[in-house]
RNA sequence: GGAGGAAUAGCGAAGUGGUCAAACGCGGCAGACUGUAAAUCUGUUCCUUCGGGUUCCAUAGUUCGAAUCUAUGUUCCUCCA
């Protein structure tokens, strides 16, 4: 059996995996692009070792952040593990429904190397013009240029719906916006006072400049503070309002990309809400 | 008490007689997504039964026509007492 357990950020994604794990005797795999970095640990509110109950943990904590690690990395690592506890129940978790996807489906990324062609020198409307050329189909928006510019590299540029490669159940935890909006906001005020700074701080003195310190929320911020471009404080608001857009294309990722049932999580008794699902599990086994 | 300045949509801010339901930014909401996805990008944001309706601090004016001009009032800011 395996379970995926999505939502936004800052939702309780990692209890319930947990939860469940224990009762089905699960392993645990990461989708979250961030968690699989070594030492990204308080932004990314990665399980700690206590949080874990003794449960098997997969694909966290393990790819240097000087290395970009993708998709197509991910979908390896994946399928790998998938092979290798296909006996097991799996249970995968975390906020990257790209990852939880391209593992899951039928994603087929083209195998060869990316193009050298230098397309610098073109505009946005030059790269959607020989876009066009190469697909009259290609929808992509000429602002979105890193999307044109992958589009040209591509081999392949059919794209079909994938078709689901493995049978699993989609949870989604979800609870009213202003509420998760409240939760992210404290979430970040903690991670501060549990030391994101100094944790961040080491990667930036370490001269790390790489797409994990660079995109990831909470680090690309106090980056930018270390930097002097901003005061802590400013870099503070960042973060949660980063959080907050975050949390909603998370929504919209999932809303659309996956046959996702959705909980409302209940915060007062959470065990409420794991039960509601171990209900659902269980009608859906059959 | 006196002299100036300011009040514009959720917020910030343009606009200084018609082409203004009002640029732009933020925030909000919605969406796209095949090798950077915690990324990248898009749409929308006074109300509406989509015919219209009500706006730019308030009231009264000027004008064919006002967010824009005049008067008074209210609130806020700066300076002089």
């Amino acid at each position: 059996m395996i379970l995926c357990i999505v939502g936004p950020t800052g939702v309780g994604k990692t209890k319930m995996s947990v939860e469940l794990a224990k009762k089905y005797d699960a392993i645990i795999i990461n989708c979250d692009a961030m968690q699989v970095y070594k030492g990204m640990n308080i932004g990314t509110a990665k399980v700690t070792e206590e949080e874990k109950e003794g449960v098997e943990h997969y694909l966290f904590d393990f790819v240097d952040p000087k290395i970009n690690y993708t998709v197509f990395d991910y979908q390896k690592d994946a399928r790998a593990l998938l092979e290798k506890y296909k006996d097991r129940n799996i249970i995968f978790v975390g906020g990257t429904g790209l990852y939880l996807k391209a593992a899951l489906f039928d994603y087929r990324f083209s195998l060869e190397e990316k193009s050298h062609r230098n397309y610098d020198h073109l505009s946005n409307e030059e790269l959607l013009k020989k876009c066009l050329e190469k697909d009259k189909n290609c929808q992509i928006h000429v602002n979105n240029r890193k999307r044109l510019l992958r589009f040209l590299e591509r081999e392949n540029t059919e794209i079909v719906e994938p078709k689901p490669l493995y049978q699993a159940l989609y949870i989604g935890l979800t609870t009213d916006r202003k509420k998760l909006y409240e939760i992210i906001d404290k979430r970040v005020e903690k991670m501060i006072q549990n030391g994101l700074v100094e944790e961040v701080r080491k990667f930036y003195d370490m001269n790390i400049h790489s797409k994990a310190l660079e995109t990831g929320i909470g680090y690309k911020e106090l980056y930018k503070y270390f930097d002097g471009l901003c005061s802590l404080d400013e870099a503070i608001v960042d973060i949660q309002k980063n959080s907050r857009h975050y949390a909603k294309r998370q929504y919209t990722f999932f809303h659309h990309q996956l046959p996702v049932q959705w909980f409302q999580v209940n915060y007062e008794d959470f065990h409420a809400t794991v039960e509601e699902v171990e209900n659902y599990i269980e009608t859906e086994k059959n």
